[in-house]
DNA sequence: TTTTTTCGACCTGTTACTTCA
DNA sequence: ACTGAAGTAACAGGTCGAAAA
C-alpha cells in the first residue's frame, strides 16, 4: 500500500499533526521543538514517537479529520467510559486517568497489600487510617526500605550498578497502590522528570530514584503502545474507508465511461468539467479549477439530470474526497493520556 | 571556530518476577 | 496444586543533545 500521501495541508498550525512513518511512528515538528525545549520536546516524543529516528523512510503526515471518525464509528476522543471499561477490562486501573481517591480506598481494602509489603510497615500504609480520604504525600512510613536496608528491605528492587546488590539477582517487587497513584498524577502533571523532581519523587515515596526513573521509563512505553495501538486501529479503519471511497469512485468512473460510450454528447462538456487522462486513467479538470474541489455542476452534468438512469452522487451525497477526509488537523485518536504541560524550569 | 570526547537522559527491547483466571 | 497469560519492575544496549576539552 503506497502511503506517499500528503494528508492535509494544515500542517503548519496544527498542534497534533503527526508525522507517521512507515513503522507507525509518530513524531511531532521539529520547529515546534525549537520553540519549546528540549523537556517539551521529550514530552512529545514520548506520547507521539520519534519519527525522524525511528524510521528512516519518508513519513506521511497524516491529519485526520474529525467528520471521519463518526463515519468510522469510532467514538473519539474516547470516552473516559470507554477508557475505564478498557482498563476496567484488565487488572490494574487506569494509568492514564487520574486516580481517584477510591484507588486509595481500594488500597486499604486490599489485602495484598500486607503479604506484598515485606513489613509491618507496610501493613499499616495499607490501613484504612493512612490511605483512605487522600492520597499520602509522604510514603515514608511504608514498608519500602529501599537502599537503606532496613526492616522491609526486600521490596525496593536494586540495580548491580549503582546498588550494593550483594551480587544476588535482581528481585522485582511492586509498588504499593498508593505509591503507584502517586506517580500517576506526577505522571500527568509531566510525563519526564528533571532530576530535581526525580528525587524529589523518590524522597516523597521513599522510593530510590532510580525506581522513580525506571517508572517512568516504563510508563511512557506503555503510553506509547497504546497511542500506537490506537494509532493502527484508527488507520486500518481509515484504510478501509479509503478502500471503499476508491471502490466507489471505480464503480463512478466505470459508469461515466459507459455512459461517455452510449452517449458520446454528454461528454461535450463545459470545460470546468472532468476529464478522463486516455494514458493514466485519471480524472483529472482540464480548468483552473482543482479537480477535487470543484466538482461538475450537478445541473449542467448530472447524467441523471438528463436521463439515462446511471447517476454519479450529488457532491453532496458523495463521500468526502481524499483530501477533504484529512483537512481537520485535530482528530487522531489518542490514547487517553495526561497531557503533557510544560515544565517549569529546574531552577524555579 | 570546529572537532572530538564525555556525560546524562531517554528509548527500545528484553528479562524476570508477580498476579490471576 | 499447576499452568499459561498478562502486567510490570528492572535491566542492557543504543541514540541523541549539550557541555567540556
Amino acid at each position: 500500500m503506497e502511503l506517499g500521501l500528503s494528508l492535509g495541508e494544515t500542517m503548519a498550525d496544527a498542534g497534533r499533526d503527526l508525522v507517521l512513518g512507515l513503522g507507525m511512528g509518530l513524531g511531532v515538528r521539529r520547529d515546534e521543538e525549537a520553540e519549546t525545549g528540549r523537556e517539551v520536546r521529550r514530552e512529545h516524543e514520548f506520547g507521539a514517537g520519534r519519527c525522524g529516528r525511528s524510521s528512516p523512510e519518508p513519513a506521511v503526515r497524516l491529519t485526520l479529520l474529525p467528520g471521519l471518525v463518526p463515519s468510522l464509528g469510532l467514538p473519539w476522543p474516547p470516552s473516559s467510559e470507554t477508557s475505564r471499561h478498557l482498563e476496567a477490562s484488565t487488572r490494574g486501573f487506569d494509568v492514564n486517568r487520574a486516580p481517584s481517591l477510591s484507588v486509595a480506598g481500594a488500597a486499604a481494602e486490599d489485602e495484598e497489600e500486607q503479604d506484598d509489603a515485606a513489613g509491618a510497615a507496610a501493613a499499616a500504609s495499607s490501613s484504612p487510617n493512612n490511605s483512605a480520604g487522600s492520597f499520602p504525600t509522604d510514603f515514608s512510613a511504608q514498608g519500602q526500605a529501599g537502599t537503606g536496608g532496613g526492616g522491609g528491605g526486600d521490596r525496593a528492587g536494586s540495580r548491580a550498578s549503582d546498588e550494593d546488590d550483594g551480587g544476588s539477582a535482581r528481585k522485582k517487587l511492586r509498588l504499593s497502590k498508593e505509591q503507584s497513584a502517586f506517580l500517576e498524577e506526577s505522571f500527568k502533571e509531566h510525563a519526564t522528570l528533571n532530576p530535581k523532581q526525580k528525587l524529589a519523587l523518590a524522597k516523597q515515596l521513599n522510593l530510590r530514584p532510580r525506581q522513580v526513573e525506571v517508572w517512568f521509563q516504563n510508563r511512557r512505553a506503555r503510553t506509547k503502545l497504546k497511542q500506537t495501538e490506537v494509532d493502527c486501529e484508527y488507520l486500518k479503519r481509515c484504510c478501509e474507508t479509503l478502500t471503499e471511497e476508491n471502490r466507489r469512485l471505480q464503480k463512478e468512473l466505470a459508469e461515466l465511461r459507459a455512459l461517455k460510450t452510449v452517449h458520446p454528447f454528454y461528454m461535450h462538456l463545459p470545460a470546468t468539467t472532468l476529464s478522463m487522462c486516455p494514458s493514466c486513467e485519471r480524472v483529472a479538470s482540464n480548468s483552473s479549477a482543482p479537480a477535487a474541489a470543484a466538482p461538475a455542476p450537478a445541473s449542467s452534468s448530472s447524467p441523471s439530470a438528463a436521463g439515462g438512469g446511471i447517476a454519479a452522487a450529488p457532491p453532496e451525497q458523495r463521500p468526502s474526497s481524499f483530501a477533504a477526509l484529512f483537512s481537520s488537523p485535530l482528530n487522531r485518536p489518542q490514547a487517553a493520556q495526561p497531557q503533557p504541560q510544560p515544565q517549569a524550569p529546574a531552577s524555579s
